[in-house]
RNA sequence: GGAGGGGUUCCCGAGCGGCCAAAGGGGGUGGACUGUAAAUCCAUUGUCAGAGACUUCGAAGGUUCGAAUCCUUCUCCCUCCA
């Protein structure tokens, strides 16, 4: 087996799990927040940054890197971790998301997704096998199951027939992943926003035994309540021996549901992007270094931060970086967004340890602002 | 001294009798961003007030039902020739 979790405890006020996950390239503490790096690189951060951070796990992209630069070239280069320098762990995520986000530019059907390219249009039939066969050349640690991620709203009927194809999707994936020893292959499971599905979804996936699972289709436009409810009652029917992922979660109030509903990893661009659009995350809140009231604001992003950013420059630096446009601007915003959300997972770790992740959910939401 | 071109809303720059408060950029202001087609996108940007009203296109006069657009004078800038 190339991945195995490890529960050391449950928050006897939440029962969020305290856990490890070991993997070929090093130990995973969870629960934990994982950097994007679609296309081989974390958006502005060198590998070294990231581990001074201690982000402990990163994410790629099987598409893109398929698309750009292709992965017989990875291959030749050494593979992901090799290539890009990063010696800890790697999940990709199949390219399922893409089914998603690319919805103009693809068709589906039972064999696979025919897309368009969004470099240059050439047309590319993604199939389950095509994406474990290149997630196999990148030599991620965890590999995702090719998925359909349907829209919301979606109907009933459409989500249960989609459903039930990503199952059939995840058998073939299982069937085509041989490098088993070295990558563990997630199942992800779908159901839009209908319990029964889910519950349909989670069985069939967890009879093929993966070594993980994880939640797809969520956060994908619909309202924050519908969300927390769907992961709620979702969450408990995966494997408890096994590590859980809530795909595409990245604002804090999402981390503190998934981490009280039992999730161990959980993804999202959010950071990167919003710090590249000139927004950090504070511990009081989210700020916009475009607006006028910090031209002359000369204290850190966030006082309680010990970040690079927030231990040598201000507001009214930053925002002046983010004006002009400034690389160093963006790199900046996205080194305190990253320490952001890994000291808020290293937190709510600390909060499950001591039994009181409640107790922090409500210190943090009162300061960030959620709660009046 | 002669010949020509031009001065447009914060800036650049279209418009050249009504559809013009005036295209398009830039800048300003605000918002969005959730398994990355994203260092992106959206809104707004004369004044006051609800539709609407009022003051703008170098200045002053004039022609016209109506002028940023036509005419006269003035003023400033640029190019070429002497």
């Amino acid at each position: 087996m190339a991945i195995r979790y490890e529960l050391i405890k449950e928050c006897k006020q939440s029962g969020a799990r305290l856990g490890k996950i070991y993997t070929p390239h090093g130990v995973i503490d969870t629960p934990i927040f994982m950097p994007v790096g679609t296309k081989a690189t974390v958006k502005t951060m060198t590998p070294e940054e990231l581990q001074e951070m201690e982000a402990q796990i990163i994410l790629s992209n099987t598409f893109h890197l398929y698309l750009r630069p292709g992965h017989e070239l990875i291959k030749k280069a050494g593979g992901l971790h090799k290539f890009m320098n990063w010696n800890g762990p790697i999940l990709t995520d199949s390219g399922g998301f893409q089914v998603f986000s690319l919805d103009k530019l693809r068709t589906i059907n039972e064999e696979g997704v025919k897309f368009s390219s969004f470099i240059d249009g050439s047309k590319h039939l993604f199939t389950p096998e095509k994406s474990i066969e290149v997630q196999n050349a990148l030599g991620s640690d965890i590999i995702m199951a090719f998925d359909e991620c349907p829209a919301y709203p979606s109907d009933k009927e459409y989500v249960r027939n989609s459903l039930e194809m990503t199952t059939r999707w995840a058998k073939r994936c299982k069937e085509a992943h041989k490098q088993t020893d070295t990558q563990a292959l997630f199942g992800i499971i779908q159901g839009g926003m209908y319990r029964d599905l889910r519950e349909q979804s989670a069985k069939e996936l967890i009879e093929l035994d993966f070594p993980g699972y994880a939640i797809g289709g969520l956060s994908v436009g619909e309202p924050k309540e519908l969300m927390i409810e769907v992961l709620k009652y979702t969450a408990p029917m995966m494997p408890k021996d096994k590590p859980r992922y809530l795909m595409g979660v990245g604002t804090p109030n999402y981390i503190f549901e998934a981490a009280i509903s039992g999730i161990d990893m959980f993804d999202c661009v959010l950071p990167t992007r919003i710090a590249r659009n000139g927004t950090a995350m504070t511990s009081s809140g989210r700020i916009n270094l475009k607006n006028a009231k910090f031209k002359e604001d000369f204290t850190p992003l966030d006082d309680e931060c010990d970040c690079y950013a927030c231990k040598n420059y201000t507001k009214a630096y930053i925002r002046h970086l983010v004006k002009e446009n400034e690389i160093l601007g963006a790199r900046l915003l996205t080194i305190h967004n990253l320490n952001f959300l890994l000291r808020l997972s290293e937190n709510i770790r600390t909060a499950i340890k001591n039994d009181r992740l409640l107790d922090y959910k409500e210190e943090f939401y009162k300061k960030y602002g959620y709660i009046k």
